[in-house]
DNA sequence: TTGTCGGCCGATCGCCGACAA
DNA sequence: TTGTCGGCGATCGGCCGACAA
């Protein structure tokens, strides 16, 4: 997956570390957030952290819902438990120096579907700003300005979108594709979509889907409640 | 799945023996039908055939394809490998002595799709015998004499379609339903429809897919080839 | 008897500006 | 600036009899 649209589909919240960066691993998060209760029972002492070396990142995506993920490979330092080794997904990071820095930000955009968008009774309206700084440049002198938005998503396959700008006012919008696009994908009212300008000059469409439950309600019982103080 | 609607799809040409009758085994003829190569070699000798009591027949569909397929049990005989006991499937027999006696035969019809009834843009052209004989009586005195035609599928799912007779010269028809029916279950002109009328009094419907390749073509490699004389 | 075709009618899709938040 | 709505034209699905194999 490009790495600009991932970091956009994750959001800014989201931070990776670098290749032989140091962190933190937490046993009890990474249990906690597999939504299955994790067997400790085989280990007899659990460290509630874990100095690692990040041997590798791999920016993932899910093949069917599009959602980003990222597997890292973490080498444990210090005197304990030499060689222990395994991919694990999702890592759980306290060690933010040494991060990839940000401030190279690729130009993105995210919008939440509204219904408009969503029905399949129509298109997509675009933000000025997102059509004005992330879509290739309008020919505004054509009448109408309409122009084909080739986009790829993050398996790298690709989708086009009639571009127009038209109406009293004046507005942005994809027309022919966007439906297809929405059904494909699943979309619907609440969910969002990224655009990002990658490095290399491609246009690429992301999405990010809404929480409809499942987790962020009551906690799950979890045996690390007796194990960990604080 | 339902035996009688079972027979139907797998055609006239298949047999199946009844529990407690005795069956020839074919190592050979088995591995062959798994279209993937054996490894006999941790076995010293195999036997050409090895005659076995059938202990269960299992009359089974393909979750996607609606394809049927049996499962057979088999107990070695003999004075040979006492307590060798496996699931397989697609047995190959010779003894047909014992099989269930097909004399008894339900009322069924089968009809390869024509490309009008594999169309999108229209219904299916019900064959007068099997609208005289296996559907539901249809009220001729009415104009039209139309009726819901009710069958379950391999599955026991239900579908419905809308039976009419019509047109100058008259014939039968499946018009409302049937592009559901062909649609979900991906079917093309050359696959064939079966209808049953069950010992139960349930219509039910079967498919069976054209042969598309795969097998039938030049033989396999088969390390039985050296084994086997005749 | 039944396979294929063109006609035709209604439903849906999807592009549009009006209007208002 | 942009979300929602109703209008409406194009397309598609699907039911029909004509006709012929």
């Amino acid at each position: 997956v490009n790495p600009q649209l991932w970091h956009a589909c994750a959001g800014g919240m989201v931070q990776m570390p670098l290749p032989n960066s140091h962190v933190y691993y937490f046993p009890q998060g990474h249990a906690e957030h597999t939504l299955t209760t994790v067997d400790f029972g085989g280990i007899p002492r659990v460290p509630a952290f874990i100095l690692c070396r990040v041997i590798d990142v791999k920016f993932l995506a899910d093949m069917e819902s599009d959602e980003v993920y990222a597997k890292i490979r973490l080498n444990p330092l210090g005197n304990t438990d030499i060689g222990y080794n395994r991919g694990i997904d999702d890592g759980v990071l306290v060690e933010t120096r040494n991060v990839h820095d940000s401030s190279d930000k690729p130009s993105s955009f995210s919008k939440t579907l509204t219904q408009s968008d969503a029905n399949n009774g129509g298109g997509f309206s675009v933000p000025r700003y997102c059509a004005e700084t992330i879509f290739p440049r309008l020919d505004y002198a054509a009448d109408p300005p309409v122009q084909t938005v080739v986009a790829k998503d993050v398996h790298g396959d690709v989708w086009k979108f009639r571009h127009i700008y038209r109406g009293t006012p004046r507005r942005h919008l994809l027309t022919t594709g966007w439906s297809t696009f929405v059904n494909q994908k699943k979309l619907v009212a609440g969910d969002s979509i990224v655009f990002v300008r990658a490095e290399n000059g491609d246009l690429c469409v992301g999405i990010r889907r809404a929480k409809r439950g499942g987790i962020g309600g009551p906690d799950s019982p979890s045996s690390w409640n007796s194990y960990s103080g604080n």
